[in-house]
RNA sequence: GGGUCGUUAGCUCAGGCGGUAGAGCAUCUGACUUUUAAUCAGAGGGCCACAGGUUCGAGUCCUGUACGACCCA
């Protein structure tokens, strides 16, 4: 019965020991019939201004967590007991629980181990809010030594692989995952306040639409087919707004096949939703106000410090047509940003190679996304692209050439993408025939004809506004995270041997 | 995919020009009834990521591999 694997260590030998020694006591390591009735937080809230020793005494708690330090006096022992709420300071005293078991069951716990403790309130000489304890109970006896306890756990990529040990030792890192917890919910709140409804639609779709992206490919038996991990949810949330569903979200994962980085996991959290009767300009001022309300009931303020960066999200923010982005933030020449000859010769000079086929569109958004991009730190709509590298947006009415599609950047990295939807069938069906012409002949990531979708809107979407924002970057600037990675609490990584 | 850097005790980290592997915390033993990273005395603990190479001798120099971090595409 090899309970630990090869990487046996000294400590990790001498636990296994305690814990045999323990149940030869007739001690149960791992019991589940302790109920604790308060968080520690709760006791540090309700007791925080009491100090009278005769109040406090009269208090009986029962609580449980795990042991992050121990300072043993011989017949006295203080530890510090964590929670999932807070820490509180447990002293245990050797007449208190029994000479016997002090020596012969308390003394074999380690820091790490589960307990559950009864007994009353005091205050230490330093003031310090501490339950007196009458009883113990060994709740799990744990067989690895934690990380060290003034420096917790460095290491990346141990934090990443064993996030429950990040998780126990780094309390900010458990901050940080509550706050993107919270973050979700007042997305959630404030969407269901305005009416949306939350739906799910499949992670496993035929054809891989709604984004430009690769796919993970996936095979279902039964059918004899592949399937494809999303890469958006796009398709069948509009197919909804068809069906009747006027405002309808989403928030879950999407997946593409593309490299990792700081800013990029093969699995990422999206949020799309879609509003009937309003356009992209409708969804920008939503935006802004669903975006600075988190920012400020999140972080304290409108003003946010990334990686020594200051953003202020305070509205209205910047909007700025693409076409002025590249002349502004790029120095491109207004009078020719439209000319072909120009175009390829700025790309050349910026050192940006076209491919064969790049249209004049095409051109301009990787000038914009090579150029510019990594320049808009502060909140940054960029707005009318053009409607070849747009197709599932709107065309503009007075310009059919652009699309009523905006991007919002900030910090340097696209956070959202949205547009008026293309409600117009033969168009969509027009474009998915151009993206279908760019896979041919060789864009991995264009877009596959999807004829279902197709139908869905010669049975009448109405004129609709959708969007996607990026809640895992949000996070990030929220976190002050330089990684995406710090805000996924699985990242993905390559096995590790063994 | 390319470049740079990293991988040493459970954790956090030192190891000058190649010469028997170090510290703090943790662990173990002992002392200690008010500590706060408790303190004091002692002890044990290492596949120096892995595989080759150079050398009388490699944690250290060279090559490759794995994993990670950062930058670039």
């Amino acid at each position: 019965m090899t309970m630990l694997p090869e990487d046996e260590n000294q400590q990790a030998e001498v636990r296994r020991e305690k814990l045999n020694a323990l149940r030869q006591q007739g001690v149960n390591p791992y019991p589940n019939d302790f109920r604790p009735e308060v968080a520690l937080q709760t006791l540090r809230d309700d007791y925080a201004e009491v100090a009278d020793e005769a109040a406090l005494g009269a208090v009986r708690v029962k609580a449980a967590g795990r042991i992050m330090l121990l300072r043993s006096f011989g017949k006295l022992t203080f530890a510090t007991l964590r929670d999932g709420s807070a820490d509180l300071q447990i002293a245990v005293q050797k007449d208190a629980v029994g000479a016997e078991f002090y020596q012969e069951v308390f003394r074999k716990l380690d820091v790490g181990d589960q307990v559950g403790v009864e007994g009353t309130l005091f205050r230490t000489k330093t003031h310090e809010l501490t339950i007196r304890v009458s009883r113990l109970q060994l709740l799990t006896k744990s067989l690895r030594p934690l990380p060290e306890k003034f420096h917790g756990l460095e290491e990346v990529e141990t934090r990443y692989r064993q996030r429950y040990l990040d998780l126990i030792v780094n309390p900010e890192s458990r901050e940080l995952f509550r706050k993107r917890s919270r973050i979700i919910r007042m997305i959630r709140d404030f969407l269901d306040n305005r009416g949306f409804l939350e739906v799910e639609t499949p992670m496993m779709h035929p054809i891989p639409g709604g984004a430009a992206a690769r796919p993970f490919v996936t095979h279902h038996n039964a059918l004899g087919m592949d399937l494809f991990l999303r890469i958006a949810p796009e398709l069948y949330l509009k197919q909804l707004v068809v069906g009747g569903f006027e405002r309808v979200y989403e928030i879950n994962r999407n997946f593409r096949n593309e490299g990792l980085s700081t800013r990029h996991n093969p699995e990422f959290t999206m949020l799309e939703f879609y509003q009937a009767y309003a356009d992209y300009r409708d969804l920008m001022d939503l935006t802004e106000e669903m975006v600075s309300g988190i920012v400020e009931a999140v972080t304290g303020s409108l003003k946010v410090s990334y990686q020594g960066k200051e953003i202020d999200f305070t509205p209205p923010w910047s909007r700025l047509d693409l076409a002025q982005a590249l002349i502004r933030h790029a120095g491109a020449d207004p009078e020719r940003i439209a000319d072909r000859g120009y175009l390829e010769a700025f790309a050349k000079e910026r050192g940006v190679e076209l491919k064969p086929g790049w249209d004049d569109g095409k051109i301009q958004l990787e000038l914009f996304e090579t150029q510019v991009e990594h320049t808009l730190i502060q909140p940054t709509f960029i707005l009318d692209y053009p409607v070849s590298v747009s197709p599932l947006s709107r065309r503009s009415d007075a310009r059919p050439a652009i699309a009523e599609r905006f991007e919002l950047f900030i910090g340097g990295w696209e956070i959202a993408n949205a547009f008026s939807e293309l409600n117009d069938a033969a168009d969509q069906a027009d474009r998915f025939r151009k993206q279908v012409e760019a896979r041919d002949a060789g864009d991995h990531e264009a877009m596959h004809f999807d004829a279902n979708y197709v139908r869905a809107l010669e049975y009448g979407l109405p004129p609709t506004g959708g969007e996607g924002i990026g809640i895992d970057r949000l996070v990030m600037l929220l976190t002050d995270s330089p990684s995406i990675r710090d805000v996924i609490l699985f990242p993905q990584m390559r096995p590790k041997a063994g």
